[in-house]
DNA sequence: GTCTATAGCACGATAGAC
DNA sequence: GTCTATCGTGCTATAGAC
């Protein structure tokens, strides 16, 4: 049933543009609809209800595509890893894809506990304890000064995510990112510079 | 007249709690006449339509709390200007009226341009403006290392920026937020130390 | 400045033909 | 799996009585 897989992918990728812009509750069944090329009513061949579609965007939102292989290894390096982590970071935000899926996360974070939750474990403490971990390694191996390695990590991500968020908002008026987008780089080096030993 | 400016502050405080849970498009005009005890009809003695409702939200948003009289002079202080800044930041954070205000922003910055201009400019560029020139007077003074203020007054607002989102969105699911509350302090440590000389 | 009544439209969702 | 047709509800906003 190729033709059945397509059209549920065209639902899920024009509400993904429709939420991305006007939210939950601007993207009626209707635009959907509109979107693919058919009915309303064709929805529901599809999905149960309107829900069922965010809620399958959302699982979209939360699948981490930064690798976190061979961890310990990696941290040993030291700043390296960091400089490696926000490249990862920085390509995602350039992301088309994944920068609408942020907007969603944006709009839609203070209305939907179950993205509210999945927010708070996945998206913040994945990463944090990543980070964390690799500052620990770092630690003792005496590249960093000593000290929390969760409240670092922080440090590190809160910077990351503030960029990522000016960087969204300049993006949907079309101005120019150019002069945010070396932020990345610098954030590493400013942090590494007040960590390192 | 006090009647009619009283109603329609019922009505603007009503908007605030129904938007800041339900977005500017799950407020409906029935919802929040109905919270202020009034028919829809009665709205429009006051306003115009819904969207003017909005306007004088979004007012209400960019009102900035935090004094900057005497910048240079509270400048040279060097680190006590950062921790008084912090707490000003962190009582706004706090603050039930000042969280609602915050909670709306967030919901409504991808959706409405006007909303996400005044964040680009008075929210965001007024902080880091200020800061960046009390971190330009301490650089003289002696007080820190020499770098881009303007930077650096970003990555002091950012985790400030993240940790209110955090705490934000703890508050709305009634979630402790003593962990968190910390931090601020403990950034404002953690941000001195990796620029003092 | 509030009410009742209503217009006119968009919404999510279902029934049933093809 | 798509269509047409339709239901019931909620929406913003206006007209006009009190």
């Amino acid at each position: 049933m190729p033709k059945q897989k397509n059209t549920k992918q065209k639902i899920v990728d024009a509400a993904i543009d429709l939420i991305a812009t006007q939210g939950y509750k601007g993207a009626s069944v209707r635009k959907i609809a509109a979107a693919v090329g058919i009915r309303e009513s064709a929805i529901y061949n599809h999905f149960r209800n309107k829900e069922e579609i965010l809620k399958k965007i959302i699982t979209e939102i939360f699948t981490t595509p930064f690798d976190f292989k061979n961890l310990e290894e990696k941290a040993r390096r030291g700043k390296s890893f960091l400089r490696e982590f926000v490249v990862a970071y920085k390509l995602i935000s350039f992301d088309k894809k994944k920068e609408k899926l942020f907007r969603i996360l944006m709009i839609e974070l203070f209305q939907n506990e179950t993205l509210r939750e999945s927010f708070l474990t996945e998206f913040h403490h994945k990463d944090i304890q990543q980070i964390s971990k690799a500052l620990f390694v770092m630690m003792q191996e005496g590249l960093i000064r000593s000290g929390d390695p969760i409240f670092m990590a922080q440090e590190f991500i809160s910077p990351l995510f503030y960029i990522r968020l000016h960087l969204s908002l300049l993006r949907i008026d079309a101005k120019a990112t150019t002069p945010i987008s070396s932020q990345f780089e610098k954030h590493v080096d400013f942090f590494w510079e007040s960590i390192a030993l």
